[in-house]
RNA sequence: CGCGGGGUAGAGCAGUCUGGUAGCUCGUCGGGCUCAUAACCCGGAGGUCGAAGGUUCAAAUCCUUCCCCCGCAACCA
């Protein structure tokens, strides 16, 4: 494996404010980056925004702000948010940024130096009034502006293109010889079928009709038009082409590091296709894993401004805490598929998996060790009997079951596998029948190993879901008893490592939810 | 014929690549337990796997055609 770990998410267009799938995604990149850091892993997380283009201009004359203005209050909610939910992220790039400009200046002048842009035509329809280009889709049959709806004519207008015919070969050979680089595989298939086999058209990648950009050296009418923009901030964080490119050095240009880019299947295309090109001609190792996830969508489609079905991840955060909404957000969705938002799962899924299954083992756990043992957790003693060993060997399948899918991506599969332990355990419980054990003096010793087991459960099903419960863990930590230095990773692999200590029963950890009063209350934030 | 995803129990989903008794969570019905947050554990009912045809000893799974829903269509995670 792979001694460092860098994992980015997209950088969102600021264009209005942040709702919950862009928590999503950034929720579930924490959740790897906090892992591989639990791990020992030497990691690097970044997430930011991409602020130019023309939307962002017009949306700034809206809003009666100057384009910077704009875009730095954007940027502050988003920054707000990531900090609200605990996200563990090293940087927060910005487009707009003097790192980030003056080097894909330098990187648009390389690769035009080097051939690999030219100066080309960009042909489209125009709309005069407007003065925006349309595509063939949007102005449809009748040639319509889709804005103001006057018609539109062809035009065209000097600008910039990447050459792709020089790296389409190779690009196809990554893809071939590393079946994991672009994930859900079916992702691969629509990359190669849908846009390079019928041919890679080259890309533009400067316009004149606006000015809310990076302003090209070779000719500064021309911006840099978005993907050789945005996608670069992966490496300019870093410090590329800058003086000091440590980060760069370590967490990019060093193979020993893992990159891991996130995105959702609308952007896909950018990164799989042209992201690899750029940095080919760039003289660049191309990142190892692209993941495409899904979007989390709301009962009637898609999130969108328009239909006014977006929800705001705060109100929810404010009254379950963070960690009830990370847990949804990682827990909900099967990564790589879309997912439904609704209030109703969101109550169920955090009353069955974490109140009802999680909170509560804890809850009865504690009352029995202090019931039948002072509030001592029994020294460990190995397995006394069939259900002590069955209990301890799903211990160990689940902490490698969980490592293995956690390093291939597959987080849903990762946090089910502790569902099941947890689950499991209330189980163990019942075959056990503590209260009846108690009851027989000669079954002490039984007794004593079904607490200990428990405890030591609660340990490990604590630390394997400590990167998403960022406050639960640490509380279920305090009740067992274990100081911060006892809280390691390394200590789960040891079954009985929790012996011999005096808990400390607290609150529930997740109070269960009243379903008559959280869904009409959810369902009045998407109004 | 633009591209892609999907249609499996009342709801939400896995399973489809690599064909072999249809599974998970929730709900529902019945039972158990009493350590616990009306929780937990066990069992039952409930499915012509969108439709039709084909391949096969065998199809949710492979092939063909069709129907329906959704997303994207060059800056909405």
């Amino acid at each position: 494996m792979k001694t460092k770990f860098y994992i980015t998410t997209p950088i969102y267009y600021p264009s209005a404010k942040a709702h919950i799938g862009h928590a999503y995604t950034t929720v579930v990149a924490d959740v790897l980056a906090r892992y591989k850091r639990m791990r020992g892993i030497e990691t690097y997380y970044l997430t930011g925004t991409d602020e130019h283009g023309e939307k962002i201009q017009n949306n700034a004359k809206l809003a009666g702000k100057s384009e910077q203005q704009f875009v730095d209050d954007i940027a502050n909610d988003f920054k707000k948010l990531w900090k609200t939910l605990e996200i563990s992220n090293d940087d927060f790039i910005r487009t707009t940024e003097e790192r980030h400009t003056r080097v894909v200046q330098s990187i648009f002048s390389k690769l035009f130096t080097q051939g690999d842009i030219y100066l080309g035509k960009y042909e489209g329809w125009y709309c005069t009034p407007c003065e925006s280009f349309w595509t063939e889709t949007q102005v449809g049959p009748d040639k319509l502006c889709p804005d103001c709806h006057r018609p539109v004519h062809t035009a065209s207008e000097d600008a910039y293109f990447f050459k792709t015919r020089k790296y389409v070969d190779q690009l196809l050979k990554i893809m071939e010889n590393h079946p994991k680089f672009l994930l859900p595989v079916n992702r691969k298939n629509e990359m190669i079928n849908t846009f390079i086999k019928p041919g890679l058209e080259d890309l533009c990648v400067s316009r004149t009709s606006f000015n809310w950009g990076i302003p090209t050296n070779e000719d500064p009418r021309h911006v840099v038009y978005v993907w050789l923009d945005a996608l670069s901030n992966y490496i300019t964080a870093l410090g590329y082409d800058s003086d000091n490119p440590e980060l760069f050095n370590e967490f990019w240009a060093d193979e020993n590091s893992e990159v891991v880019h996130l995105m959702g299947a609308d952007i896909s295309r950018f990164h799989a296709i042209y992201w690899p090109m750029f940095l080919m001609a760039l003289g660049i190792r191309v990142p190892d894993r692209l993941f495409v996830h899904g979007l989390l969508m709301m009962k009637d489609g898609k999130m969108s401004k328009s239909k006014g079905n977006v929800v705001s991840p705060y109100p929810l955060i404010e009254r379950y805490g963070v960690d009830s909404v990370r847990y949804y957000l990682t827990r909900e969705v099967m990564f790589g598929s879309d997912g439904q938002f609704t209030p109703e799962q969101f109550v169920e899924r955090i009353n069955n998996d974490l109140a009802n299954d999680f909170g509560n083992l804890l809850n009865r756990t504690l009352a029995m060790i202090n019931k039948y043992f002072d509030g001592v957790v029994p020294i460990y003693l190995g397995d006394v009997t069939v259900f002590d060993e069955g209990l301890r060997i799903l211990v160990e399948e689940t902490i490698k079951g969980y490592e293995e899918d956690l390093d291939d991506l597959r987080i849903t599969d990762a946090f089910t596998k502790v569902n099941n332990l947890v689950s499991k355990a209330n189980k163990y419980i019942d075959d056990t029948a503590p209260w009846a054990l108690n009851k027989d003096e000669s079954k002490r010793g039984e007794l004593a190993s079904v607490m200990s087991h428990l405890a030591n459960v609660l340990f490990v099903s604590g630390m394997l879901l400590r990167p998403i419960l960022v406050y639960a863990s640490d509380k279920l930590f305090d009740q067992l008893g274990l100081t911060p230095k006892q809280r390691d990773y390394s200590n789960i692999y040891k079954f009985g490592y929790v012996s011999s200590i005096k808990i400390n029963k607290g609150d529930p950890l997740f109070p269960r939810l009243d379903a008559s009063i959280e869904i009409p209350f959810i369902q009045d934030l998407m109004k």
